[in-house]
DNA sequence: GAAAGAAACGAACGGTCGTGCTATTTTGAC
DNA sequence: GTCAAAATAGCACGACCGTTCGTTTCTTTC
């Protein structure tokens, strides 16, 4: 306890690192084939680790999904929430989210975002995974949320704007694109979702 | 060959209806667990049959994965697009549409849309699955825009709209509907997407 | 460099997966 | 009732699943 316990970076030592990059292999996995696609040999294999190895950092693999969500809510964090944050107040903040959001759909990870893929399939699972889901998506709604009674009180939007209506509206339109450009590979699907934003900010919009 | 070949009512005898049967309840879990997780063995179980028993009515797992999307494809007509053209011409028609796909995503098979849930499990798997899936959510699409159209042609929607960009954003309301009802369980989803209805039906609507 | 502790490996387990093969039962036409 | 054909069961296979355990290798600290 005397000791000076220099060079604190992040956390502790190897195994912090490894499991960090672990749970980086296995966000990608999550978002392409879904958390319950997710095997631990082939994370293993992707992480270059044997098996035995990558499961000696979690307990078991519904510890090993939830952390995968964990990561996947730090990462949305970190690329779609924070830079927004750094946004003025108000409508621009709210078109950069929408913004950074369709990115983080399509360009950030592998296979879209990692929290629609598990929607689907905890939809009618129970158990922590699906709980620690619904509480990283419940976080995100509650984001935009706040980020509109921002632009309310900005008088950007009305005053009588229902916030959890336009989350609900904004949340569903980030869903139907991913659907669009994903699965459909429809051309057009960034300028429609680009569209549907417009008109539910247009009708948002404070009436001078 | 000269035999007269008789009573060939829907398909043949036995085999075709159990064909059936277990087509009905792969739908009950492809709805619940997704198409990915559809096992032959639990599958089995379900339909009373055993393994080998089931299997023997199929080429393959894919082959009898399509097999159920197609089975849902049926019974989405049945439940939603055919109900749907009794109504007249128009409007009544879309708001008909719109009540008894909100009703198909939560009432008729026990685990919600079977194609939402292909949707979010196939989005980066290539193969006939996949394709099955993507065909079948194309003709759910097509099928709004024509009744758009339609709408337009009465009178009910201006004659500008875009159909394919209404078609969009309806589909992305019924996502997210589901979402917020099986997944987030919030209490007002179906309110929110009633709404959400209204509104995109307004925009919509002609001005006279 | 030695000792202690953390991290990763290799092999094995019971189980279930999809998929063949062969036998047995059930069905339907005469 | 007979008999071929259709439908189902039984069994076995190789592969992979999550998980455990004992051993080995690497880090860290003195």
């Amino acid at each position: 306890m005397r000791t000076t316990e220099v060079s604190r970076t992040t956390e502790a030592g190897k195994g912090a690192s490894t499991r960090a990059s672990v749970l980086g292999h296995g966000l990608d996995v999550a978002s392409e084939l879904g958390l319950e696609s997710l095997t631990i040999g082939s994370l293993a294999q992707r992480s270059g680790l044997s098996k035995s190895g990558l499961y000696a950092h979690f307990a078991s693999k519904e510890d090993l999904q939830c952390a995968v969500l964990d990561a996947g809510a730090q990462r949305f964090v970190e690329e779609v929430m924070a830079p927004a944050l750094q946004e003025p107040r108000g409508l621009p903040r709210i078109e950069a989210i929408q913004r950074l959001w369709m990115r983080w759909e399509t360009d950030v990870l592998p296979g879209g975002c990692p929290f629609v893929a598990a929607a689907a399939d905890y939809d009618d699972r129970e158990g922590p995974v699906r709980d620690r889901a619904v509480h990283h998506i419940g976080r995100m709604l509650d984001a935009v949320e706040r980020a509109a009674r921002i632009t309310v009180d900005e008088g950007h939007f009305r005053g009588d704007l229902d916030v959890e209506q336009y989350a609900f509206e904004l949340w569903s339109i980030l869903v139907g694109y991913q659907q669009h450009v994903r699965l459909l590979r429809r051309p057009g699907a960034r300028q429609r979702a680009q569209r549907a934003f417009t008109e539910i900010n247009a009708r948002a919009a404070a009436t001078p």
